[in-house]
DNA sequence: ATCGGCAATCGTGTATGCAAATCTTCCTTT
DNA sequence: AAAGGAAGATTTGCATACACGATTGCCGAT
């Protein structure tokens, strides 16, 4: 379990600390339902339980855990049922982005989102799972700027970041690199036709496909609830 | 400015001052860009600056209000620009609700947003413009939840929640109510159908004419940035 | 007079202390 | 032996105290 790597000098310390706990829980070193211990966690990262409880605090603004008034905070535990519902939601803003992009990307910038997805055929071909990871990001996040709407950009990405845990064994099954650049260059296409409805039904789509990781992930919940 | 009214005993009092300062931002009781200082905040809440801060952190969590590190915060304050963003994406998600709502509300649902819109004809007809505004929020909060997506539900919930400020005068306009039920008249239509695509459609353009409040707002608003 | 630098002041960030609430454990009672 | 309850322990919520960074005002220099 990590303490503290990543960038720090200068940060507050509070800040420090929420980066950390948000890491270890969407990377599962805490795993969903631990108890989090205010003093504990404070022994920790050498602080005192301040900082620790506005970091918790945050946390649980930001859905990654959830407090019981006087009962302390857990790592939030996320039925079957919930980690669906929050896909389909992340499913449809992605929909939702590109349907704009492709009304409203420049040619600048339709011309970068074809450079990425050109980019991962050599990931692809080398078999270079964590490179493909990055392009795929760096694929949606210029899907994302492509509506040209700051604020949605800030709730994709917010969106996608609570997800992370979900998606991180996404691309490991087999086949999947493939399948998904295959997915993106149909998804290029309509948008450099700035067919939106075309591309929207693509990206449900391939989020729909990409989501089968999300079946293996849902027999490490709880079955029950 | 109030202070404590509504919900309070039994309640964290960092809770209670969260939900106070949540009210006099979106009333605009604290105008945007006030700075909020935590001692003072904490004489008027008869508490100490913790608690004060603890309800600071999850305000900016909302959106509320934005803190510079070492520089304390202030409410937030929306440039026309960002208004008109977070618009766009609440029409999107109001269009995204209708269009799943349509094809999965159940028989007892569909029929209770019926029943909704039948009933705020009265206040039309009276010209009560309160009673249909509380008649408005029903008959998006059925909406809402006929996409049976409790996720979505929060997530659209907390978005209105954060427009409320500029939705507050929506109503008051000239005509507004009747064209309002009219629109919802057709609405109502289209989810009886379950055509979920025409419903968005019709959405999207009922949320983009209900914007004329915000054009009045925007002149309220800074208007240089 | 204006600009740059320094110091005092203010406010936030963090630590610590105290009280109330919750949880635990052990004892009593049926 | 099991259930209920009370006392102790643990933990959170809030208050207070301290330290550091930022802001502001003043003073001197140009």
């Amino acid at each position: 379990m990590n303490s503290d790597q990543g960038a720090a000098a200068g940060m507050l310390l509070s800040e420090r600390i929420r980066l950390a706990l948000a890491d270890d829980i969407t990377t599962g070193a805490l795993a969903p339902g631990t108890q989090l211990d205010e003093q504990q966690l404070g022994d920790r990262f050498g602080a005192s339980r301040t900082p620790v409880r506005e970091a918790l605090r945050q946390l649980a603004a930001e859905g990654l855990v959830e407090m019981r008034p006087r009962r302390g905070a857990v790592v939030a535990v996320l039925t079957t049922e919930r980690v669906f519902e929050m896909f389909e939601l992340s499913a449809e803003i992605e929909a939702l982005c590109v349907r704009l992009a492709a009304w409203r990307m420049t040619p600048v910038e339709r011309s970068a989102l074809r450079r990425i997805h050109e980019e991962s055929a050599y990931a692809v071909m080398r078999g270079d799972v964590d490179e493909y990871d990055r392009l795929n990001w760096r694929f949606h996040d210029a899907i994302y700027e492509g509506t040209h709407n700051a604020y949605i950009v800030e709730q994709a990405k917010a969106l996608r970041e609570r997800m992370a845990a979900f998606r991180r064994a996404q691309l490991r099954q087999g086949g999947r690199p493939e399948r998904s650049r295959h997915e993106h260059g149909e998804l290029v296409e309509a948008v450099m036709r700035g067919d939106g409805e075309q591309a929207a039904k693509l990206m449900r789509a391939h989020m729909f496909n990409a989501s089968g990781a999300l079946e293996s992930f849902a027999r490490l919940l709880p079955g029950a609830d």
